[in-house]
DNA sequence: ACAGTAACCTGTTTGC
DNA sequence: TGCAAACAGGTTACTG
């Protein structure tokens, strides 16, 4: 489900509801995400005030008297502010309890993680490698093409690579190389540091708007009030397969690269 | 350092 | 209609 413009909307609105309030009890009703969740944190986040809601690539940081609370939505997490009684549904396997609110988290398949960290989260196992924000200005068409020199790989496994920069999932991978007009199989260096730069933008652009339009919903995804995010009506070509290219009007083709489907117009993109 | 694959899960869609 | 296979927005871990 979430890139980074569906993981930085959902920031945006359970932020204020969580800002400078205090963790009342924690209900944790399936320990088994990505990776377990430690049993002790049931004890250790009752008292501890939320002092603010970060994102860095797609994890959610609550930072909080005594460390940092890290959350990952996986392919099918959502998070939402709920009124505390409200009844789980099946997938529901987490609630952080505040004075009758809830912060509830739902994911399905349970790729998500909920992890404690009491050092800098920077630092933590998951995160210290991870390379640049893409709406940052750390991450620019040198770095881009620094990267894709000595890779002899399709360019869209460069772009979703986390270690090149972070964000860049699935659907705007393929968004991105439409738009910037390179085949998503290309050699990453066989494009030249002029196409780089052009594809540098538009994966800044693309994911700009996205957050502007609350994100994607395909199938599940939701805002933390339940509200979908709008921007599926602006794709272009992902889960287009055999539509016509807005731009040309051949057919858009699918093609498996990297283990996921990439999408594209072979006239196009070259 | 890079490339390719399997793995973690469940729900929905597709194909015979 | 029914059942099984394929597929889905992410990421790590392992292999060569």
């Amino acid at each position: 489900m979430p890139e980074l413009p569906e993981v930085e909307t959902t920031r945006r609105g359970i932020a204020p509801h969580l800002e400078g309030r205090t963790i009342k009890g924690l209900v944790v009703r399936q320990p088994r995400l990505r990776w377990p969740i430690v049993p002790a944190l049931k004890r250790s986040l009752p008292g501890q005030k939320i002092h603010a809601v970060e994102r860095r690539a797609k994890y959610l940081l609550l930072r909080l008297d005594k460390g940092t609370l890290i959350l990952h939505l996986g392919m099918s997490g959502s998070l939402r502010i709920l009124p505390a009684d409200t009844p789980p549904n099946p997938h529901d396997h987490v609630d952080l309890l505040f004075d009758g609110q809830c912060l509830r988290l739902r994911d399905p398949r349970r790729f998500g993680a909920v992890l404690w960290t009491r050092s800098d989260p920077a630092k933590h196992k998951l995160i210290h490698h991870l390379g640049p924000e893409p709406l940052g200005n750390d991450f620019d068409a040198d770095h881009l093409y620094q990267k894709s020199r000595r890779r002899q790989g399709a360019v869209k496994n460069l772009i979703m690579d986390g270690k090149v920069v972070v964000g860049v999932g699935n659907i705007y991978a393929s968004e991105a190389l439409f738009r910037a007009g390179i085949h998503p199989a290309r050699a990453c260096n066989r494009i030249s540091q002029a196409r780089y730069q052009r594809l540098t933008e538009e994966i800044k652009a693309v994911l700009s708007e996205a957050i502007e339009q609350g994100g994607t919903t395909l199938r599940d995804f939701q805002q933390e009030d339940g509200r979908p995010g709008y921007f599926a009506q602006q794709l272009q070509v992902y889960g287009q397969e055999g539509e016509p290219c807005p731009s040309c009007g051949k057919g858009i083709q699918k093609k498996i690269i990297g283990q996921r489907s990439g999408y594209y117009c072979s006239h196009c993109q070259r």
